[in-house]
Formats: structure tokens, C-alpha cells, sequence
DNA sequence: CGTCAACATAGACATTTATCTAAATAAGAG
DNA sequence: CTCTTATTTAGATAAATGTCTATGTTGACG
């Protein structure tokens, strides 16, 4: 009991940006807000069309991507829109308008915080 | 074109035991059906709590805990039961009757995989 | 200013979902 | 077989959600 401050080393396993979230969710259960907060993030990955549109950002060229190089998902434009805003609310993308044009781009380190809660879990058994 | 059987080392960051769901989710846009597959994962994992149960189950000694140990997150029973049986049917969950009790524990490799479409995405910046 | 194009907001509507209580099933003890 | 405990199922209900059409906003271009 001595070197209680000491040693920042205990969770070596979380590289630099990573978004201090959670720990990885085998390493002890999460409170209620916890879970709340990182619930809301699993959940707006949780929508088919949100999942493709955000994968359709995530995959194109430079990270980034105008609403028009995604719109096509088979829903109505204006469904493309409220399910960008909440991407965008959950943390996961963020946008900027340049000219007549609004670019949509993932954030990064949210979504390695969230997959440092999965992966950073698997080997427990 | 001569070793396109030869070396399955192509894709090298995937561990031995992880699923073959999709790719990383910045490689490339997913297909619809690969959207709704993944998707009804992450909507698991999208209720808080269904998140705590999760994380209840992952975190408890040897991998598994009855529902006995985890039956502690602020609804009913039946609640607990019916949130259970949806982590179960998303694939995260197995069960299993020992006696009077039920166990649940969680599928490594289905975790796995949904951290790989995050992780594996990350520096695509 | 007027018009067009890109995108967002508002409101309506049908479906899904999270939760509860009540009842059913499963298994061990007496 | 009966009683008790653990867990699931069934049914009801209020709230959340995904989608649409219609309209608003913002910026570029004559």
C-alpha cells in the first residue's frame, strides 16, 4: 500500500485519443448512468439505416462525406437527416457546412472507446 | 494473381475466434443486410439495462452468473427475464439450466467481432 | 431580388419497445 | 404429491421510434 499514486500503468491497453468513457465492460458491471450514457451510443448504432449511413461516412474517402454522397439508403431525404442528427447528438459524427454543402464526419475517438469495451473484454473466460 | 488461395493473411487483425459477421465499418459501406444483422447487435447493447445485465454477466467470476446474481438493476423480475432473452436472441448471451438455476454468459467471439467493426475503423482518418 | 438546390425542421401516424402484474413452468425438499 | 423458490411466458399499456409529407432555412448564382 504504498505506491497508490504512483503508477498510471494499470489500464496500458487504452491507446492515446481514446475518449474516457467506460471501462471495457467485462472489467466490472457499469453504473446506471454509465450504462446510461454509453447505451445511448450503442443505440444509435442500433438502427439499420443509421448503421449503413454511418458506415457510408466512416468509409469515404477522407472520413468525411456530404449528405448527398449518402442519401441513398432507400429511406426519404428527410429520414437521412433526423437519423444524421442523431448520430450527431450520440457523439459519434460531427458536421460542418461548407458552402451549399454539409459534410458529416465520424469522431474517432468515440468509437474506439466503444470498441475498447468490447474488445478490451473478449478474453475473460 | 498466382497465391489468391495461398495466403489468408489479408486480413491479419482479426483474431482466431471472432465471428464472420462484416468488415470493419470504415472499409467499406455495409449492405443493407449486413446493416440489419449488425445493427440488431448494437440495439442490445443499446438499453441501459440491458447494458448493466450485460456487463453484470461479463464481469462475474468464471464468465457467467445466474440470473439470481444480477437480478439487482431497478425493474421487476420479468423485466430482467424478457431483457435476458433479447441479449440472448441477438447472439450475445447463451444460457444454460443447471439445477434451479439458470446461467447466462457471454459470447466472446460475437463481442469480439462487433469491437473489430469499431476498432478496426478507427485511424481511418 | 428571385430562383434553385441542399439540407433541416415540424407535425402526423403506425409500429416497436420497455415495463408492469398475473399466471405458468421447472426443479428441488419434505 | 405438495409446497416453495427460480425463472419464463402472456397480456396490457404508456412511451419511444422510424417514417412520411409539407414547409422552412441557407447559400450560390444570375
Amino acid at each position: 500500500m504504498s505506491n497508490i499514486k504512483a503508477l498510471p500503468l494499470l489500464e496500458p491497453e487504452v491507446p492515446e485519443g481514446v475518449a474516457p468513457c467506460c471501462p471495457p465492460l467485462t472489467e466490472r458491471p457499469l453504473t446506471a448512468e454509465e450504462a446510461e450514457r454509453t447505451a445511448a451510443m450503442f443505440k444509435a448504432l442500433g438502427d439499420p439505416v443509421r448503421l449503413r449511413l454511418f458506415s457510408l461516412v466512416a468509409s469515404h474517402e477522407g472520413g468525411e462525406a456530404c449528405v448527398c454522397d449518402i442519401s441513398d439508403v432507400g429511406v426519404s431525404q428527410p429520414t437521412v437527416s433526423h437519423h444524421l442528427k442523431k448520430l450527431k447528438e450520440a457523439g459519434l459524427l460531427s458536421s460542418e457546412r461548407r458552402g451549399t454543402w454539409v459534410y458529416y464526419r465520424v469522431e474517432p475517438s468515440v468509437m474506439a472507446a466503444m470498441g475498447q469495451m468490447l474488445t478490451a473484454a473478449a478474453p475473460a473466460a
